[in-house]
RNA sequence: GCCCAGGUAGUGUAGUGGCCUAUCAUGUCGGCCUGUCACGCCGACGACUCGGAUUCGAAUUCCGACCUGGGCGCCA
């Protein structure tokens, strides 16, 4: 075979260590001189004599000017076949330009496609034509490239990013609980069942159990950060059929330490996004981000109800659970965050603590948003015979709970926590429409790819 | 699971029996253009989800399939 030779085109790694010169498009400012960027064709707008490009990467956008009599022949060659969204590098002279984007233009002199995109595209990056859901779904990667869309991810980023700190500076230990597990513990919602060999499994609907079995274990204060799976066919803007839950556990605390931890939290991640991502915001046009105030109002059940039952035309009762449309009327009364707290023991799961001074209501509690329930949490029975007795109450059979209930039989210390789901999270905190926005790659009754 | 709405160029749409050789925008291609910033102007290209039925005639009505969105339920 005859051998061709290797021409390096794109060392980027190389000797010649030419990706050290680039740098971010937001980097570049009217006194950066001579630079080196790197990022797609956003748009081209020719001219004639004069043609701008906008070249943008994660960091933002920034017009490049290609004045044909004047830059270098090898920069008009290589124009010519450059197409909206290839990837490109260019080199050249900054120049401070008031009529320019951000004030300044770059001139190349060299100017390279690295990689061409192929056309049509299958969605309009740029959005002079809006796309569906769905179309940016399937082409996620192109979706992805919008301004907007990066800017959701990289808050998001954030909010993870600083669960951790926050959670980290208070000596949680961050855990890994199993995915695949061997039966429905919980009740509640459907389970996905998987082929496990020769036995019968399923993809956990949440760490729950896996925590309180670390209570046992002695580690205090535990969290984790992981995807949970419910099976539910439910078609609606705020379900996932795989979601991110943050999980927390803390030892010796009761449902008030845990709903503070919660609120806290929730201040926390509002104020760190308020601070570290304006320009992300801005390009949600989001010019009125609120920081919640601490502390929330803590509406007990029985409340709820009563403030439902006045605003809605169908009747709701003691006992009933909160639906979308109680939600919802319940959430423009409060006009902010706020818990709904001791819950009928009835319609909670088995682990939550019932009252000592009333054991029809229960020490759970779900933290709202007023568009939708965020979180729900609880002080769990530690009690390993009353834990049994609830378990039966539910209809469930403890004899299939024996993994979960033996180490309350060996000193299980009182506990207390909750799970938030991110999805929902971020969805609320930036007013997007449909949870799908919240998540890269949606898993839906419908989607299974990409 | 129940209910409602929908499927027209790459993308987003108009079109409710003949005037559809299917509208508009965006895009792509070609031409003109040196300060655009949704650049502008001229020209071209490109589509009725599939199968059956009704009818002289169907994108349009009916039936079925497939696909999608939304509401409710359930659920976090």
């Amino acid at each position: 075979m005859r051998r061709v030779p290797h021409k390096p085109i794109y060392l980027f790694t190389s000797h010649t260590c030419r990706i050290c010169m680039r740098i971010p498009v937001s980097e570049v400012t009217p006194e950066t001189g001579r630079a080196e960027i790197c990022g797609w064709v956003h748009e081209v707008r020719d001219l004639g004599g004069l043609v701008f490009f906008l070249v943008r990467d994660r960091s933002g956008i920034i017009q490049v000017t290609i004045p044909k009599k004047k830059v270098p022949q090898s920069v008009l060659e290589n124009i010519r076949d450059v197409s909206r969204e290839s990837v490109v590098r260019i080199s050249g002279q900054v120049k401070a330009i008031d009529k320019a984007p951000g004030g300044r233009e770059m001139v190349p002199e060299t100017f390279e496609l690295i990689s061409r995109s192929a056309s049509p595209l299958p969605l309009d990056v740029v959005e002079k034509v809006p796309a569906d859901l769905d179309t940016r779904l399937d082409s996620r990667f192109l979706d992805a490239r919008r301004p907007r869309v990066t800017s959701v991810f990289s808050i998001r980023s954030t909010v993870m990013r600083t669960v951790h700190e926050f959670l980290f500076q208070r000596g949680f230990i961050n855990i890994s609980t199993p995915k695949i597990v061997a039966a429905a513990t919980e009740g509640g919602t459907e389970l996905f069942p998987i082929a496990y060999f020769e036995k019968e499994a399923f993809l956990n609907q949440s760490p729950q159990l896996y925590k309180q079995m670390l209570m046992g274990a002695g580690f205090e204060k535990v969290f984790e950060i992981g995807p949970i799976f419910r099976a539910e066919e439910h078609n609606t803007t705020k379900h996932l059929n795989e979601a991110t839950s943050i999980d927390v556990e803390v030892s010796f605390s009761d449902q008030n330490d845990v709903m503070d931890l919660l609120e806290e939290l929730i201040v926390k991640l509002y104020g760190t996004v308020a601070g570290e991502c304006q320009d992300a915001l801005g390009n949600l046009e989001i010019k009125d981000f609120e920081v919640p105030k601490s502390p929330f109002p803590r509406l007990p059940y029985h409340e709820a109800i009563e403030i439902a039952s006045a605003h809605l035309d169908e009747p709701i009762q003691y006992g009933d659970d909160i639906g979308t449309a109680a939600e919802k009327a319940i959430g423009e009364e409060m006009h902010q965050h706020y818990f709904i707290v001791d819950w009928p023991t009835e319609i909670k799961p088995y682990y939550a603590m019932p009252h000592d001074h009333d054991p029809t209501i229960c020490k759970a509690f779900d933290l709202m948003h007023p568009r939708m329930e965020l979180s729900s949490g609880a002080q769990r029975v530690h009690q390993h015979d009353l834990l049994v007795r609830q378990i039966a109450s539910k209809g469930l059979n403890p004899d299939n709970f024996e993994f979960y209930l033996t180490p309350f039989r060996y000193g299980m210390p009182p506990h207390a926590g909750w799970g938030l789901g991110a999805e929902r999270l971020v969805m609320t905190m930036l007013d997007l429409s449909n949870i799908r926005e919240a998540i890269l790659f949606p898993r839906d009754r419908h989607r299974l790819v990409p």
